[in-house]
DNA sequence: TACTTTTACGTAACTAATTACGTAATTAAT
DNA sequence: ATTAATTACGTAATTAGTTACGTAAAAGTA
């Protein structure tokens, strides 16, 4: 089993099933061992109608958390070995009402014994090892129903992709990227338009030089998500989030969320209280950022943009 | 999962099964988060040939604890998958020497993250435990190569089945049982013989006052084994070992062997320094039994018994 | 050199579970 | 009183592994 160590936590499924294995290959000779004739696997079963808990095939799955096909065959396999009833002499005709016989009931004084022998040969385990392996797999039971595997790994993906991503302020050398991650966009989903040429031809003098701001997000120090704080011209507002852009090879890594989250803080370190914003709604993703950014719908204004369609603000 | 705390350790197996079948599922939607097409399955025989570290069949099989069928099966999937190459270019003809196709070595570009979140998500599971699964695991895996559960629960089943038997002194409430067993047997096997009577019929008086011993063995209370320890006539030996039985519903649970122990025991205490006694090839266990108390064979001498066709001695 | 044993590996059949699906009985809704 | 939805459960197909078996190549042996 070192191979489990070299290959780390990924197999983890892996190991389990192969420990499943080894365990109930055992547990099958252990029956023999006291002349019982039973499956493990029927065991689950059998319990709960030795305890008379459930009688249905459905409320028997249900209990030992199989589906009900399993509880099915391994019902009509315990018939043929007599060791179970079926009648269906209830008021419901769907329901197949299951017992133990008088054979299965035998089981019953025979099995004792090898509970009693099994359970204190796991607990002897149990008190060998310095992990509970019963109190661990309660553990994880319970971690995993709280949480999915799934989930956590996202969750680390996510994490993991936030590191990769740095904030920083424009330099001339990211010129380059403000330009054609802009270009990029606009010319794929509209065309570019005479204000378009004027921001990004001139991004320093017509932005920076003008009180705005230029965040660049560097992925894997390569710049491939910008976002502009263009001075808003009235009082209406302090500043216009514009000009942001994404590269494709860079989404779904949250870029687009990061460099909006450290826009707003520029904003607010710079003691604005109200942003503006443009956009057009068929750019759904962007549209839904806005939004859970805290940027809403304000009624239509005058804009040099022929593509805008929808406005919106966000009170800081 | 509450059900397997009522269940105690029995279905450890299925316990193990479960939980192995939800981490698995997961695994096979995280691979789909990170846009790899790869089954979870594949992923030992992929990891052994990522490392370069062995290309056949039987090898990777070896490697990684599976079978060499469940190998074959998931190399022909992965080259339709277009991830494996297989090539017969060897000297030795049987070997199927596979390796992993261009493809399949950008996969273990996209296969880093991943990688890395997935240990980092459980990671994070066992901080958030108290008992460590991954090591439990390491554990029983240890404790189950070393002895296996099985073994264990033998073990368990001849210690529990030990605390049901008492040696007990000769009590004439036990003549009956001293009576029937032996008569039990020795016409089972044999017929009675003149000096059978004679031992049975005035047990008291042929052997107790004769200087003579009776132990009996109580299973859970009821006399199933009897044993008796009769003066030598002669200097030649102590006691002799006679009139041992063991009722055929008390068989395999070394009745017998707590009973002889017990009864050499007692010779020893007694000041004894040599047993003698006399049996028949046939019985088998019994033989078998007195050799592993100590006895030998030893040349022939006259008995009274016709049946006896082997004589054996203890020296203490 | 010829014969036997071992090794490599594919195919087939089995196992213990699952999902998917169909059908009949019951319950709820119009 | 119909009709629709739900429930119970069996059968079929799928999955991820296993053992059993057969065949061909290689290695060992007389």
């Amino acid at each position: 089993m070192e191979f489990f160590d070299k290959i780390g936590k990924m197999a983890i499924g892996s190991r389990l099933r192969m420990l499943s294995e080894i365990v109930t290959e055992d547990a099958s000779k252990i029956y023999n061992l006291y002349g019982i004739d039973f499956h493990p696997k029927w065991f689950p079963v059998y319990y709960v109608l030795a305890e008379g808990k459930a009688n249905t095939i459905t409320s028997i799955a249900k209990e030992i958390g199989h589906s009900h096909p399993s509880v099915s065959k391994i019902i009509s396999e315990m018939v043929k070995a007599g060791l179970v009833l079926e009648k269906s002499e209830t008021t419901d005709g769907r329901r197949n009402v299951v017992s133990l016989s008088a054979k299965g009931n035998e089981v019953t004084l025979k099995i004792q014994d090898q509970y009693t022998d099994l359970n204190s040969a796991i607990e002897d385990m149990l008190g060998q090892t310095t992990h509970n392996l019963w109190k661990a797999l309660a553990e994880w039971e319970f971690l995993l129903e709280q949480k999915s595997l799934l989930k956590r790994v996202t969750e680390q993906q996510k994490l993991r992709e936030r590191s990769n991503v740095t904030i920083v302020d424009f330099e001339s050398m990211y010129l380059d990227a403000f330009v054609n991650l802009n270009t990029e966009w606009i010319s794929h989903y509209f065309k570019m338009e005479e204000s378009d040429y004027k921001a990004l031809n001139n991004a320093e003098e017509y932005i920076l030089n003008n009180g705005g701001y230029i965040l660049v997000a560097l992925y894997k120090g390569e710049p491939l998500g910008v976002c502009a704080l263009i001075k808003y011209p009235t009082d209406d507002f302090d500043f216009e989030l514009a000009k942001m852009a994404v590269s494709p090879k860079a989404q779904g890594k949250n870029i687009g969320g990061l460099l909006g989250a450290a826009v707003i803080d520029k904003a607010k370190s710079l003691g604005a209280k109200k942003l503006y914003l443009e956009s057009n709604t068929i750019l759904k993703p962007a549209i839904n950022l806005y939004h859970k950014l805290g940027f809403v719908k304000i009624p239509e204004r005058p804009t040099p943009y022929e593509r805008c369609n929808i406005q919106m603000e966000l009170v800081l």
